[in-house]
DNA sequence: CACATTGATAGACAAAGGTTATCAACCGAG
DNA sequence: CTCGGTTGATAACCTTTGTCTATCAATGTG
């Protein structure tokens, strides 16, 4: 059995004639007899009751109709499923990201991504740059997002940069710094600096200690946090500042104002990278990426 | 796209290896490269990424995988039910039966359908032979139950005797003429008598008095109940006696009992006919009108 | 490096679907 | 009742296409 004879079948059960239907098939009468004839010799179940001036279905032929209908509905879904999925409009999509850096970042650009591709199921997942290598590489994730610039990364793998951007310094709009247009690190030396510390080694308050060793600054302990949200809430409540990517919003937003950093240097620029492996890249993971370079542009920069 | 393609992609997908999966089918290797690759194109979708050592699915291909398993298995239970169907094993079945004179009889050999066909629906409608003969004629109900000699039938139909039965004198157990093992109908004539009615002119009480009638007895009124289920409390509570087909049983059942007519006559012989269309007999019909007729054995007779 | 394995390709062949021409059966109008 | 006009079935021919064998390039393995 053919899906040919069961396209036949539907198209003489709706016409309840032979002609008619062949006409709408566009093939000869006879040709749609025989197929008629074969998938009733396959089924061993007579479909049709022939009568000069039409057909009438028989039970096993009603029966039949039901189930041929839904099967050719199904192919057609089946169809355009895998269609979307080739153009990345449907699928799973598992993005490894950094929990604190892309954080701020992507909330928005996976809020528009949804908005364009609402078939698409994204999920995140957190890890260090390391394991996610790992998991791109075994297929348990399809795009990574890390820092850093890419001549860093092992072969195997594309990437392209979706943000870089200039940190800055996070403070409250009704800080006194606030109304500096630029701020020099120097000056946070008798600041209250807060960061966001997971216990280990790399993360975001010690990022900051590295920006200040290198430049020999003296500076107050840097207060760690446990997240960025409570990091937000403090900066934002004037009982610190801290450095950050200018994209970091708190919850209520407008409090928390971004000034540029006086100094240069390479450290203070974050390169955030898509990678994927090479060659591995889906549809969907080009159009991941494709939204998240479109919100870097629409984000703007400081 | 026709179910071969499906059928193939599936070989290939759960052997992850187009030679294994050709063996599977028995088809060559390239036979199954050339359906693989027009069920591509006619996609438009990449189904598989080749690797020398096999393949892997493409997301695509994985969301087409569970599709095209499902329309395959559906493909197979409509085969099944549409079989089923032709075999009368399964489908609808709607029989007209006259409401008093088949009751009795009908319950235990619907039951009896219903533990050999538990597919099949069977549903009853009670009206008078008119208007079951134009019932059958437009297809409304499969089968007809009527009263009768079969010679009494318009041309068009088919008919089977179901059940040939002497009516009887039903008694309560406990009843003076329950000790006999034969009544005369001339006995009853001090008896009280009680038939069902339903206002009409072609009732059992109607039939009753014909009965009387033709023999010249005359009787005391015969009681009038509006339903089987009345007459048989009546009877089984002492309060009269009837003339029934001895099929009939009381909802308690074993307080009735039926006792032979000493009189004879064509008039005591009722015949149950099972009627179809002439030629429009499914299957499905054919089995019941089996199993109704078994049942007139295994009930036996008075 | 030789060898075995992978899937893709080319050309030949045969199965099978499609076409045209024609048939018997039936219905309805004249 | 006969005569078109309809129904679906059949036969013979043609064309498409699914399949086969033989072979290839690419890749991994001893």
């Amino acid at each position: 059995m053919e899906l040919r004879h069961l396209r036949y079948f539907v198209a003489v059960a709706e016409t309840m004639n032979y002609r008619r239907a062949a006409e709408h098939l566009h093939v000869s009468q006879p040709a749609l007899s025989k197929q008629i004839k074969d998938l009733e010799n396959d089924l061993g179940a007579q479909l049709f009751i022939r009568n000069t001036g039409g057909v009438v279905l028989t039970p096993a032929g009603a029966s039949f109709l039901e189930d041929a209908r839904d099967v050719l509905e199904r192919v057609e879904f089946a169809t355009t499923a895998a269609r979307a999925t080739e153009a990345g409009r449907a699928g799973r999509l598992v993005v490894g990201s950094l929990g604190g850096v892309s954080a701020g970042f992507l909330a928005p650009a996976l809020a528009a991504f949804s908005a364009e591709f609402p078939q698409v199921e994204v999920t995140l997942h957190e890890a260090p740059v390391s394991d996610q290598l790992q998991a791109l590489r075994v297929g348990r994730i399809q795009i990574a997002l890390t820092t850093g610039p890419a001549t860093a990364l092992p072969s195997g793998f594309d990437s392209a940069e979706v943000l870089a951007s200039r940190i800055a310094v996070a403070v409250a709009c009704e800080h006194r710094l606030a109304a500096r247009p630029s701020i020099s690190l120097m000056e946070l030396s008798t600041e209250s600096v807060v960061g966001v510390s997971d216990g280990g080694r790399a993360g975001h308050q010690q990022w900051m200690e590295g920006i200040f060793a290198a430049r020999g600054i003296r500076h107050r302990p840097i207060k760690a946090v446990n997240g960025l949200e409570s990091l937000m809430a403090l900066v934002a409540g004037g009982h610190g500042v801290s450095i950050l990517l200018p994209y970091m919003r708190a919850r209520g937003d407008n409090t928390i104002v971004y000034r540029r950093i006086k100094e240069s240097g390479d450290d203070l620029l974050v390169h955030l990278m898509a990678v994927w492996r090479k060659g591995g890249g889906s549809q969907l993971a080009r159009n991941f990426v494709e939204v998240l370079s479109a919100c870097r542009v629409k984000q703007g920069r400081i």
